[in-house]
DNA sequence: AGCACGCCGACT
DNA sequence: GTCGGCGTGCTC
């Protein structure tokens, strides 16, 4: 004490500026020793490898890096990579009592590795526990969740906790059944209705890494033709994963795997499943027992064992699209993961994504399609009713329903059920051309125009207003606001088939089959049950509400809705007809009419390619209060490609209303810019935005998520950007 | 986010 | 000469 205030003074008195500084230097070195001895020095290290490198479990960003801590002799053999530790972290300096030093609060980690030292100059801190020695983070695992960090300008802290489920004591006690010997090769079973089907089975099941985007021809064979996938790459001695979107997918897969393969030969992993049991077969999945996966998007991240094939069934259904940060998507996951472990992959659906049109056309995925022949004799009978159509209809004006709607769900209901897909609520569209429907665009960067408060035409991207709108289509000058009534239309039918029973299946009450019987089946999009023998019939009434959706997905996803509800109806030899309620010269119906979906995924390709619209740029969001917006993208420095548009004022939440990810809190006003950049450069604008988040982060800009007024919100790949 | 550090003004 | 304000930066 006595003799820093003898350095300190002694020498400071009168010195010049730069001698002061020196001094407080010196001060600072003299006192080093007392504050930080070179080793911890509590109980004995680890003779070997003293040194643990671990995650810290925390999702900011700045603190997005490994920090090291002294391995205590007594804990050298838990202490492997990959175990989940306990660690003191925080408090600044710590302090010294009883002879060790004390961080702040215990918190959660994972092992990364054991080194023999470490590159931090300061003293270590012990690592407090090893919570098991399970160890449940592999090296793929790690190398896959920093891939997706990086992908999506997150952190690992983030990824992992999506990929790592939380641990359960008793689960992990449990033993793993002992894994079991490859199955036989399968039968190519219903795959020879594919031109390359065969081809592709044998290629898996000679340990070959085939990659596909496969159009599934309609009908219920989607998830055995899936599982003799998985079986064929059981067979070459690897293991396979498939994604579905939701839990009714998932039971199918798993029935039909059953089927296929018996019991025991690959695990569920769904979200339905309580803690303990979905960790129970998560772990068996990673110690090796179990080499075949099905699971809900969370599944994306099930740590198989020498990946064979990774799958992914109907990519469009937005439930694929993870909402915890960072917002990781099923199919990039599985890209990533294709592309880390050099494994097959299979992106399949009854529709096709612009995505998978695109991984066809940079030669990346190989088409796994069926020919016409096989489609006409698979798919039912389309028809349509436009405007015109509606227009010499004297009776649909009395009745509310096209004549030739009635007669076929009238013809229909002697046959089987009927089903009738009517548009959620909320799908209000905002601004169309009111004769041909096409979304109003901005002409300067494509984006979609929003009528403003007063009636002004501004463009939801940009901002820049719009005063002068002609359609480039139809060369109208007119523009509307679509809204439809079907769900009262719906409610019409029942009223005009007095005896047949409705029933209904939507958000709250989803029903997974109907019997054959004549019935009214009245379903919203994504909830429609299968019928034991398919639908005789299905009545689309949504056209206008969907495709008029300033989204760049209306026509995509509009028609992804008709197809998924028209390959529930029996094939058009047998009886089958599907009526939608579309003008039958838009592009998603036409689409609808020839059952071509691939061809409509590439048409939009081109398009997008051509506007400049993701996927083929990529694009970020960037939101948030407005000066917070504004001063984030001075301060990042952004690849020189990158052209921002906006920023632009979004809607308020109203309260009270739903929380949704990435909406401003109630009441509050945010912004929101994009950020795009051409094909190539996504990886360097994800590690600008993260650049720039981190180093907001560290200057004393509040927290991320936890209700900072500063902070801005970060989104690679924003859905619904108009 | 915490929390300790350090550099400034008011006080016994 | 010492106490305590808050602004700044680190957390192995």
């Amino acid at each position: 004490m006595s003799s820093e205030n003898g350095v300190g003074e002694g020498g400071a008195e009168g010195a010049p500026p730069e001698q002061l500084a020196l001094i407080r230097e010196s001060v600072r070195k003299a006192r080093e020793p007392r504050a930080k001895p070179r080793t911890w020095r509590g109980a004995a290290l680890a003779e070997r490898l003293p040194v643990a490198r671990v995650l810290v479990d925390k999702g900011v960003l700045h603190l997005d890096r490994y920090f090291d801590y002294a391995v205590p002799a007594d804990l050298d053999a838990d202490a492997q990579p990959g175990v989940r530790v306990r660690v003191r972290f925080g408090a600044g300096r710590g302090r010294v009592r009883e002879g060790r030093r004390e961080g702040g609060g215990l918190i959660d980690g994972f092992l990364i590795e054991r080194l023999p030292e470490s590159d931090y100059s300061g003293p270590l801190a012990a690592l407090a526990q090893v919570v098991s020695p399970e160890r449940v983070l592999g090296p793929e695992l790690l190398a896959l969740a920093r891939a997706v960090a990086d992908r999506y300008a997150g952190s690992l802290a983030d990824v992992l906790q999506l990929a790592v489920p939380p641990r359960n004591a008793r689960a992990e006690q449990r033993p793993s059944p002992a894994p079991l010997p490859p199955p036989q090769r399968p039968q190519p079973g219903s795959w020879s209705r594919y031109e390359h089907g065969g081809a592709f089975l044998d290629a898996l099941a000679t340990g070959a890494s085939p990659r596909a985007v496969w159009n599934a021809l309609p009908g219920p064979g989607w998830s055995d033709e899936l599982a003799r996938a998985v079986a064929a790459t059981l067979a070459s001695g690897r293991g396979a994963l498939v994604v579905v979107p939701d839990g009714r997918s998932a039971a199918r897969m798993d029935a039909a795997l059953t089927a296929l393969l018996g019991e025991g030969r690959h695990a569920l992993l769904t979200a339905d499943a309580g803690p303990e049991k979905r960790y129970r077969e998560w772990l068996a999945v990673r110690r090796g027992s179990v080499r075949a996966v099905v699971g809900t998007r969370a599944a994306m991240f099930a740590p198989v064992q020498d990946l064979g094939l990774v799958a992914l069934w109907d990519d469009g259904d937005d439930s694929h699209s993870e909402p915890h940060a960072p917002q990781p998507h099923a199919r990039d996951v599985l890209l990533l993961r294709a592309a880390q472990d050099g494994c097959g992959f299979l992106l399949g659906g009854w529709s096709c994504t612009v995505e998978a049109a695109q991984l066809v056309e940079s030669g990346w995925a190989r088409p796994l399609v069926a020919g016409r022949e096989q489609v006409r004799r698979a798919a039912p009978l389309v028809r349509t009713v436009g405007d015109l159509d509606l227009a010499r209809d004297e009776a649909a004006r009395a009745a509310r329903l096209p004549t030739l709607a009635w007669q076929v769900v009238r013809d229909a209901l002697r046959q089987g059920p009927v089903l009738v897909q009517v548009p959620r609520r909320g799908y209000v569209p905002r601004t169309a051309c009111a004769r041909c429907r096409a979304a109003a665009r901005c002409r300067h960067c494509s984006g979609p125009l929003e009528a403003r408060d007063g009636g002004a035409l501004a463009c939801g991207w940009c901002g820049r207003a719009e005063t002068d709108w002609s359609c480039p289509e139809c060369g109208s000058v007119r523009l509307r606001a679509q809204v439809v009534g079907a769900r009262r239309t719906a409610e019409e039918m029942g009223r005009a088939f007095p005896a047949v029973p409705v029933r209904t299946s939507g958000r709250e009450h989803v029903l997974d089959t109907v019997p054959a019987a004549p019935a009214l089946v009245v379903s919203t999009p994504g909830a429609e049950p299968v019928a034991e023998g398919g639908y005789a019939a299905a009545l689309l009434l949504d056209g206008w509400a969907m495709l008029a959706r300033p989204d760049l997905r209306a026509g995509e996803d509009a028609l992804r809705r008709w197809i998924a509800a028209a390959a529930l109806v029996r094939p058009q030899e047998a009886g089958g007809t599907v009526v939608a309620l579309a003008e039958p010269t838009l592009r998603p119906v036409q689409a609808l009419v020839r059952w071509d979906p691939v061809g409509h995924a590439v048409r939009e390709l081109a398009e997008r390619a051509e506007l400049g619209f993701p996927p083929v740029s990529r694009m970020a969001a960037v939101s948030g209060p407005r000066d917070a917006v504004i001063t984030f993208l001075d301060a990042v420095e952004l690849p020189a490609e990158a052209e921002v548009l906006g920023p632009v004022p979004l809607p308020v939440t109203p309260a009270g209303s739903p929380r949704r990810t990435g909406a401003p809190p109630p009441g509050e006003h945010w912004d929101r810019a994009l950020v795009r950049v051409p094909p190539g450069r996504g990886a360097a604008l994800a590690a600008a935005l993260k650049a720039a988040q981190a180093a907001r982060m560290a200057r004393g800009g509040s927290g991320g998520a936890a209700g900072g007024a500063e902070a801005v919100r970060v989104r690679i790949d924003p859905p619904d950007i108009g």
